[in-house]
DNA sequence: ACCTAATGTTGATACTGTCAACATTGTCTC
DNA sequence: GAGACAATGTTGACAGTATCAACATTAGGT
């Protein structure tokens, strides 16, 4: 615990986690290195190999870290709303808002290695968002603001269109500015709302 | 033109996208390299530098072929529709199909350098796909079967959601198979159509 | 026929991920 | 308490990468 680290670090782990997310915050996935986590986190270049197999579990681990962020923002985000559906578009509005701040970190939690879904906590923190989402939508089915049945096909194509709002935003193919990529997205998300009052007949 | 290579190749450039777009198809972005891609065109590992600025712009030149290749694909698909509706439908289904057979160059395409958008032949491929887009839209609104006025916030409203969905099913969180995302995404978009034909009156 | 620019090649540099061998230290048993 | 062992860090190597500089070959205009 003196400051001249011993040359056992005690936390490593957690310290070349901290250090990998804000690296990642800074220079986005494709130029993320594990070398660099290592020297920032004060370490030797393969220290971090008595922790994380490799690259790939280091990121699955700040992907996973993502997600708990993202359910975090999701829920302050709709906090504020009055009604079930408010709440349910709010939701929609702190994913977005998340995206577009951290978008490299998103970016790692969705599009990075092939099969990152064989690491445990990354699908646990995953369903975990997704979970948050059909709470406010089976809210909303409560209040009798959406038609009942299963959440979660609705929840699909709520995230679905959020999703793609998200990273369409973050990778400029939408021609708003961040306030009005999220005025677009109240209008996207009450469009999709008044048609999933009505359909949701034919599907299996 | 003699089997044995001359010094200079001829077309070098062309070969190298070619094998670029081959080797993007086999292996994906993250282990794409530009020694790779030369050694298949069968010439030295700078040789690309004389065609291309560096890696970023050879992928550049891969997402825009990608592009291409996708407003190709939609509108083979939407030929296959007896109404406008249908046609728009169907277009998003050539998306999505797109994006499920060539998840690797999809990726290419939307998540890849931090901007890519400097190559112009990136824009306009980009832009010739959402004009796509915008012309089945157009063709609705025609029919009056999508509310009038600037097809534009609906056409970005439906390319969200179908990005979204591609986005989702290609990196599997979304738990359907094949068929069954084509299904889900019919669906999806029917939805959001009852929903546009009603709503569309508070934004700017 | 030559000169120059275009196009390819060879060789180097500075990185990277990962492996193997070695060093240090906490912990558990006697 | 003393030593053994596993856990944790370090050093050094290897192969592979992007990119730069220097050099080689050739095409096309004079």
């Amino acid at each position: 615990m003196a400051t001249e680290r011993p040359y056992h670090h005690g936390n490593l782990k957690t310290e070349l986690l901290k250090a990998a997310l804000k690296l990642i915050s800074e220079t986005g996935p494709r130029t993320f290195t594990l070398r660099e986590v290592a020297r920032r986190a004060g370490v030797s270049h393969n220290a971090p190999y008595r922790h994380f197999r490799d690259k790939d579990e280091l990121l699955g681990a700040v992907a996973a870290e993502g997600f708990d962020r993202l359910t975090a923002a999701m829920k302050e985000s709709a906090a504020r709303g009055k009604t079930p559906l408010d709440r349910f578009r709010l939701c929609g509005r702190g994913y977005i808002q998340f995206a577009l701040q951290y978008p490299e970190h998103f970016q790692v939690m969705f599009d990075l290695p092939s099969s990152l879904d064989q690491y445990p906590d990354y699908a646990r923190a995953g369903d975990e968002a997704f979970e948050t989402l059909l709470g406010f939508i089976a809210e909303c089915q409560k209040a009798k603001a959406l038609s009942p049945g299963d959440p979660k096909p609705l929840g699909f194509m709520a995230w679905s269109l959020v999703h793609g709002i998200a990273k369409l935003a973050s990778s400029s193919h939408l021609p708003f500015s961040t306030t009005g990529v999220l005025r677009f997205a109240d209008a996207a998300s009450h469009t999709l709302a008044e048609g999933m009052k009505k359909a949701l007949q034919e599907q299996g």
